[in-house]
RNA sequence: GCCACCCUAGCUCAGUCGGUAGAGCAACUGAUUCGUAAUCAGUAGGUCGCCGGUUCGAAUCCGGCGGGUGGCUCCA
């Protein structure tokens, strides 16, 4: 019998007997009892992989990260088989694994019910314990077209038509068999952790013209601990949600009779709006940005100029018509005004770049399905601006975007992104300006400014405006969604429907190009993020309530008054509590408001002319003179500001 | 827009098999004057999302519509 080399991953050679299985080889050797699978020169494969030539062998144990996702896709099969016993005729399509789960797609009429989830888990933990073993099989192509369609498995023959291997793998577990690459993990008693989340309809490939499949989300984990943490996470998570903590603090609504996706944001909301809008104005400003202000409805003929109208019709609402002669739109985008503002003077060489900022409300039309919150609204205000510039600066001008965007997440703490460049897809003529010369140019602008600055970024075909292509910036929520924030946007097409120019050196009409870019996203995500990004717990700088003033009992309430008088004319944003309420009272509401300061006022106070303040978290700080605590307050915004707004760190 | 689920007081939620609604918190009133996360008592508050149907009778069953949630699709 012929012997093989195999190098392990101490870095040890050891020899085998050709043919000798992986999972055999594991057992000799005493390794971890956790390993579920291994890799053949990188390769995974099963346990019970032969052996066959010179290799170099990992181990993938069920805890690595590795593991983990071999044991969701074998949870998902397992699940597969689950339903397929327990509602014959139901069809298996597709089922990978997702981050922190998996999914599996079903074609069945009826939907699946929650009480059948529930019948599906215990299914599923009943063929765990009985630890079928995997086994995987390779069969021709053809035959396992012919095994499928015996078994009535339309769409995994579908997919096996598509497969250019004339060799495929199956996978069976007890009766039951599923066309998969694999691997998995050698026998269904490994899954122990695992809950059954939600069902949902999802479109077989993806597609909304085809069939609608019933798909159900789980999840799956090495240890029931690990899968208690998980649901504890989940748990935290839904607390911090912008759209609970938004109710709970409020900071804005949603009212049925004004329209869903039309946010009305409150009082304290609108303070942290205010304060943000100053914050990136200024910045802008001090960048050599000059704000605009521009209306928010245009004539239908603006929008065909454009192209939009050709490219974003769906997007809009449709027009309001006077007296059959004028029609007017509420603006999706501002571009086109900004252009106008462009075309309003002759503009020479030394005038570029031109950069026009507004915060601009648009309105864009979204399928009902996608609201949500303050993160996907129909009325929302951008932060926008527009770079007018020439050709030889596009790429200084991208890169001052991208140091802009980084400096911004810097300061409020954003560390959970990643960039992507979103390029057209070359097939979908209709979706994108049918321009490849123009296309390729703007990518490679695109490219080198990303590598000027040392960015890392994933490429998205088919994500591209529809008149170029774009560095978009993707922030996560806290239920782990991920959404664009910033976009940089660069535009050979708008100058050219519009014809813009500007004199050249030499005298020349020259085209400019445009830069279409957005930092803090609108109004409406940003804060949003912000909400989730401190849960609820806003800065002092950025608390729409910075201080409440408290009185111990009623005796107190002239000086607590003058207190909060003081406070108030310095300009911080205070209220006064001087309910008939215990002390401890009104220290829990204020804790639960997320207020930054309570401050305290007693006797001792009264006597002392000074104030006791408390830090949001419960740290109490000695007591003071009113003056002091300004002194402090104005300090921690210095702090603040410094630190979060300079980006030096902290 | 599509699939599923949900919609009861300002908020969070109960409400068995159909017999015209209940709690806690918040609000208000009173008592209490109490020093760092909930003092006690009382009062008020709801066309049970809306419209229609079945029924002697509907929060409850059926249908339609609206809104929300989770997905899908879309995402400038």
């Amino acid at each position: 019998m012929k012997s093989i080399h195999v190098k392990l991953p101490d870095g040890k050679v050891t020899e085998v007997a050709s043919g000798a299985k992986v999972g055999e080889l594991a057992a000799s050797l005493g390794v971890n009892s956790n390993v579920i699978a291994a890799k053949i020169d990188g390769t995974q494969v099963d346990l019970e992989r032969a052996l066959s030539r010179d290799c170099t062998l990992d181990w993938i144990p069920l805890d690595s990260s590795e593991g983990v996702d071999i044991l969701r896709h074998s949870t998902a099969h397992l699940m597969a088989q689950a339903v397929q016993s327990l509602f014959p005729g139901t069809q298996v399509t597709i089922g990978p694994t997702i981050e922190d789960g998996f999914y599996y797609d079903f074609k069945r009429d009826a939907s699946f019910t929650p009480e059948e989830l529930q019948k599906i888990e215990d299914r599923m933990r009943e063929l765990a314990r009985s630890n079928l073993k995997v086994i995987r099989e390779e069969m021709p192509r053809q035959k396992a077209i012919q095994l499928f369609r015996k078994l009535g498995e339309e769409y995994k023959v579908a997919i096996l038509e598509e497969i250019p291997d004339e060799t495929v793998s199956l996978y069976r577990q007890g009766d039951w068999v599923d066309l998969c690459r694999g691997p998995h993990v050698p026998s269904t008693g490994v899954i122990r952790a695992f809950k059954l989340i939600s069902v949902a309809g999802a479109y077989w490939r993806g597609d909304e013209r085809n069939e609608m499949l019933q798909r159900i989300y789980g999840t799956s984990w090495p240890t029931e601990e690990a899968l208690r943490e998980y649901l504890r996470l989940l748990e935290e998570a839904k607390k911090r949600d912008h759209r609970r903590l938004g109710k709970e603090l409020g900071l804005f609504m949603v009212s049925d009779t004004i329209g869903p996706g039309l946010p009305l944001w409150l009082p304290k909301g609108a303070i942290v709006r205010s304060i943000l809008e100053r914050y990136i104005v200024d910045l802008e400003r001090s960048l050599g940005y000059e704000h605009v202000y521009t209306p928010q409805l245009a004539r239908v003929e603006l929008y065909q100029r454009s192209g939009h109208w050709d490219h974003f019709k769906d997007n809009m609402y449709p027009p309001m018509v006077f007296e059959d002669k004028e029609e007017l739109v509420l603006r999706p985008m501002n571009c086109p005004h900004h252009v106008m503002i462009y075309q309003h003077e002759l503009r020479s060489y030394r005038d570029l770049p031109l950069r026009l900022a507004e915060l601009g409300t648009m309105y864009r039309y979204e399928r009902s399905g996608v609201l949500s919150g303050l993160s996907r609204v129909r009325a929302m205000t951008l932060n926008d601006a527009h770079i007018f510039c020439l050709p030889e600066q596009i790429q200084s001008e991208t890169v001052s975007v991208l140091r802009l965007i980084e400096r911004v997440y810097r300061d409020f703490g954003f560390t959970d992104f990643w960039y992507r460049l979103s390029l057209r897809d070359a097939k979908d003529k209709g979706k994108f300006v049918d321009n490849d010369a123009m296309w390729d140019n703007a990518e490679r602008c695109l490219r080198q400014a990303l590598a000027e600055v040392g960015i890392q970024y994933k490429e998205a075909e088919g994500e591209a405006a529809y008149y170029g292509p774009k560095i978009d910036v993707q922030l996560r929520d806290v239920l782990g969604h991920s959404e664009t924030l910033s976009t940089v946007q660069l535009d050979f097409y708008l100058p050219e429907r519009f014809g813009l120019e500007y004199v050249a050196k030499d005298g020349q009409r020259r085209r400019p190009v445009m830069i279409h870019r957005g930092v803090i996203s609108t109004m409406e995500r940003m804060m949003a993020f912000l909400i989730e990004h401190y849960a609820g717990n806003f800065p002092l700088w950025l608390s729409p309530v910075q201080i409440k003033v408290m009185t111990v009992t009623d005796q107190q309430k002239d000086y607590g008054q003058k207190v909060f008088d003081k406070l108030k004319v310095g300009g911080w944003r205070v209220e006064f509590d001087d309910r008939n309420e215990k002390l401890s009272y009104k220290i829990r509401a204020a804790q639960l408001a997320k207020i930054p300061y309570a401050v305290v006022i007693g006797d001792r106070e009264v006597k002392d002319q000074t104030v006791s303040p408390r830090r949001r978290g419960g740290e109490t700080l000695k007591a003071m003179a009113v003056e002091d605590f300004v002194q402090t307050l104005k300090s921690e915004v210095a702090r603040e500001l410094g630190n979060e707004l300079s980006g030096s760190g902290g």
